[in-house]
DNA sequence: CTAATAGTGTCTATTAGACAGTATGTT
DNA sequence: AACATACTGTCTAATAGACACTATTAG
């Protein structure tokens, strides 16, 4: 058939010559937490965690999974992910990366959907409301060898192990195919998401500033260091540390004082 | 409603509780070309390219495109570019990699219609096939400045100018909005994707060995500096080079000859 | 005083940048 | 011989790694 113009094509379009799908969306909200002080003089603990919601219905229902859902028709993309950053968090201005489209065929059990995953970062003390009874952080372990990921999620009731196999499919690159192993208490292929925003994330803390987006305004350096560290999962050196960094914060003229030990500048992001 | 079990849930459920879309991809081809000799001495001017389809049917009809499709209900998200680059190419074991998922509401003036873009790496010199009568590369001229990228786009007979306007919105990761200026010769938001997908490129390069994919399987290490010279639109020093890529490529008893000067020889990838 | 973190000085090792030089083919 | 590229040596500058040292507080 001869169209005469766009508009004459656009106004006899058959939008339905081929099979529509279902597409969703899963946020991967990082943050960090602070545990116990072992003694009075020790900086507290912290834990890299992420937002996990049990879920109430079928499919994969008691499992656990990533704040999600479907993606409106009237909708841009990256606005799905927003809106349920908003309902679970109540934040706005949230640090939002597009992660990776997960599209195989079988997937999802109900149908074919296909997902885009994002990232999210945030400071979990600016979090004023409660969460939803279903929602909990769980605190991150990661642990990467030649060929495999192990992740340990912990949300102080429960703990899910995950192992997931590296096979090397782009060698020029050093891009993997993931294989989750021993999961059954993740709903989806959300492992994979989780696996590979942490391995983003690890990436993207050396050569970006992104890591301020999970931090309070005014920290001190010894707290930004704690952060690399367990993000990164090694130990760094401080006056190496500091001058990496030192650019990239500002002084104030603010104290953090009772430690029971010298107290600290507080710094803030320099922009 | 209740359901007994997994399987009684998925056996009622009903699909078209929100409305579908249709999906697509787009396939980013970039390869390297060369130009003549200026003269019996020198080494062949080399390009930078990537594939652009001319449109025959609307919408855009008569405008470039990226080579793309539908993608199938039955069909892995992964496999659409797979077949599409099959179809254009006819090679195998191409480089391929998803880029980003682009999904505004009015992207596409037919219906909604979200599209997720690959790039793809290949060695121009295995083609065996001749392109279809509407294919053609189109050699790459890429320049950022701090608030434009512009790209120049060139098959030989059509030039197609993109100016692009960068929009900071990430200030810790430095990333920016894409807003496409003066683009009348490109279809959809396909400059949107070409210019991410040459950043993307520009990265790589430097951390992986993904440029051993636009290579012959021997090459001399002054055609590979011409190759990173093109793409990151600077010149190199030789000795910095040749320190860098100096274990991630092997030495053959092959050489190089006829090239009025002294002759050169011809490496391999190290894997 | 002690345990713990805060913060700095400095030496060394590694890597990157720059330039100059030598080597060797084709016409 | 002349030109163009191939390839290497070496000096210098910048960056990263390591360690040791001083500073300061709550208890």
């Amino acid at each position: 058939m001869e169209y005469k113009s766009e508009e004459d094509f656009l106004k006899h379009y058959n939008s339905n010559e081929f099979e529509k799908l279902s597409m969703t969306t899963d946020v991967l909200i990082f943050s960090v937490s602070s545990g116990e002080k072992e003694n009075y003089r020790k900086l507290n603990e912290k834990y890299f965690s992420i937002l996990l919601v049990k879920r109430d219905t079928y499919p994969f229902k008691e499992k656990w999974c990533l704040p999600g859902g479907f993606i409106n028709i009237d909708e841009d993309l990256e606005d799905a992910p927003k809106r349920i950053l908003k309902n679970e968090t109540n934040l706005k201005d949230i640090y939002l990366e597009q992660l990776y489209t997960f599209g195989d065929v079988n997937r999802d059990p109900r149908m074919r959907i296909v997902s885009t995953a994002y990232m999210a970062l945030i400071d979990k003390d600016k979090l004023n409301d409660d969460l939803s009874t279903n929602t909990s952080w769980f605190n991150v372990e990661y642990k990467e060898t030649k060929s495999n990921i192990f992740i340990n999620l912990n949300n102080g009731i429960e703990i899910i192990n995950l192992k997931i196999k590296k096979i090397l499919y782009e060698k020029t690159t050093d891009r993997y195919k993931y294989a989750v192993e021993d999961n059954n208490l993740l709903a989806f292929d959300h492992a994979l998401v989780i696996a590979s925003g942490i391995s983003r994330l690890k990436n993207k803390l050396e050569y970006t500033d992104i890591v301020f987006n999970m931090m309070p305004e005014y920290f001190t350096l010894g707290e930004l260091q704690q952060v690399y560290e367990i993000i990164l999962g090694k130990k760094l050196l401080d006056p190496a540390f500091r001058r990496i960094i030192a650019n990239k914060v500002e002084k104030t003229d603010k104290m953090k004082t009772g430690g029971g030990h010298r107290p600290s500048v507080l710094f803030k992001y320099k922009h």
